[in-house]
DNA sequence: CGACTTCTTGAGGAGACTCAAGGGTGGTGG
DNA sequence: CCACCACCCTTGAGTCTCCTCAAGAAGTCG
């Protein structure tokens, strides 16, 4: 199990040796996915539960007539598949934007940590709620605001969480992702992300080349967005001990 | 503990006695909210945590410049404040649409059950899951579809939601929500909302008056939305038994 | 009945879309 | 090492959805 997924757990409180050891028992198995390649497909039947340990993913839905809505984007340390858990059929298309390597969870141990680990349960699902609010706040940027302030809002929060996992990176990332990837995250057309691109580089708030994006006035960017930073409760004292 | 909350855990999978006495036991305490008062605000410090009993409300996430985005609409069974456990402050603003009557969680007693009846923690779990993906189709709705879609789709949504606690509503239900709410809910302006009901109403596919709406044409409403009906996996096996 | 909220409708405008063509850029193979 | 090709990004022109602002109609509640 990687630091970067363990991190994702101690955010919100400190783990014991049992609780390392436990999350640390979770996956058996490996999958590696090339570039392109998709981890699963919208309406597939069982949806496989993975750890994604290594590369970018990003969660899409599809509308007929072709226009597509991507979700999110996963990074090390996210868990891929678990909201087609409650469902019959998955509920998104998981594709890999880079070359990517996942560990396979079982449904059985999940099930199994409920049981033995409550407190590494209790801390999956406060995952689980911060991946809600990430949803929340998306939803709000897209439904209320310019294509501007959307691309603000994510660009910010992809830094935050690459951040969170490298505190060394600076205002800087590579970014493996496509313009037209990147249109379908926020809700616009690749025409139109490319001028209003025109204008941030304009306005000197950010450079953008090809995979390569820095972010050079990110207070700016932040007020742009009209999203508040998130901050975690970083010790839950109501979980099991 | 109401039936109409029982029902959002035994969607998954059967509970023995001691899950339903446990679930029973987990709320202490009732808040009545009237009409138009907030249950809490975004930014607020520590997040309450209920079990909405009875009435429906909104969560909502406001911009500078006065614009609101409503996030979700909250139904009888619906647990509130569940996201901003993982945060520090409040993520969303939640409003009572009616009189609204509140069991009060504690977050111990949430903590407590990860402890003694995982079971239990293991079906919340799944709930938040469930909910991820309704935000997921309403971000894929709001962000990739025009207003007539979204709107087919958010009203077929709650009437969905509806039918799960009583399915004797036939296509028509009461909805306690002003135009301009429903706008804040598509993503779209009041204004813009009363043309696209003209249309609809042209077409036959709705009746809506003040506050009751009939849903004439579903088939049509759904194709329309362009989501697939979502059906949850009702015999979760993996689960800790 | 009167004040208020909510809904409807109009005119004008802005943001974003479509379609299309041109120019980079990186990769691949000769 | 260079040429070619595919993909990606940019830019333009025209259009449409949706917004803003505003006024009037309709419904609701005291």
């Amino acid at each position: 199990m990687q630091a970067t997924a363990v991190c994702r757990f101690t955010a919100f409180a400190a783990m014991g040796e049992g609780d390392f050891a436990a999350l640390g028992r979770l996956a058996h198995g490996r999958r590696r996915v090339a570039r392109g390649e998709f981890v699963c497909h919208e309406g597939d039947r069982p949806a496989g539960l993975y750890l994604l340990l290594k590369g970018w993913t990003a969660s899409s839905l599809s509308f007929a007539g072709g226009s597509r809505q991507l979700l999110k984007i996963h990074l090390p340390g996210d868990m891929l598949g678990l909201p087609s858990l409650a469902l019959r059929h998955c509920a998104d298309s998981i594709v890999a934007l880079t070359e990517v390597d996942l560990a396979i969870v079982a449904r059985r141990d999940l099930g199994a940590l409920f049981e033995r680990s409550p407190r590494l349960a209790a801390l999956l699902f406060l995952i689980a709620q911060e991946e809600r609010v990430a949803a929340m706040d998306r939803l709000a940027s897209v439904g209320a605001t310019d294509a501007a302030r959307r691309l603000a809002a994510m660009l910010l929060h992809i830094h935050a969480r690459l951040q969170r996992s490298d505190d060394t990176i600076g205002d800087a990332f590579d970014l493996p992702l496509t313009q037209e990837d990147v249109a379908a995250l926020v809700g616009i057309t690749p025409a139109h992300l490319s001028r209003v691109l025109l204008k941030f580089r304009a306005a000197r708030l950010l450079t953008w080349t090809r995979h390569r994006v820095a972010l050079l006035d990110r207070a700016r960017l932040a007020a742009l967005s009209g999203l508040p930073v998130r901050e975690l409760d970083r010790d839950a004292d109501w979980l099991p001990a």
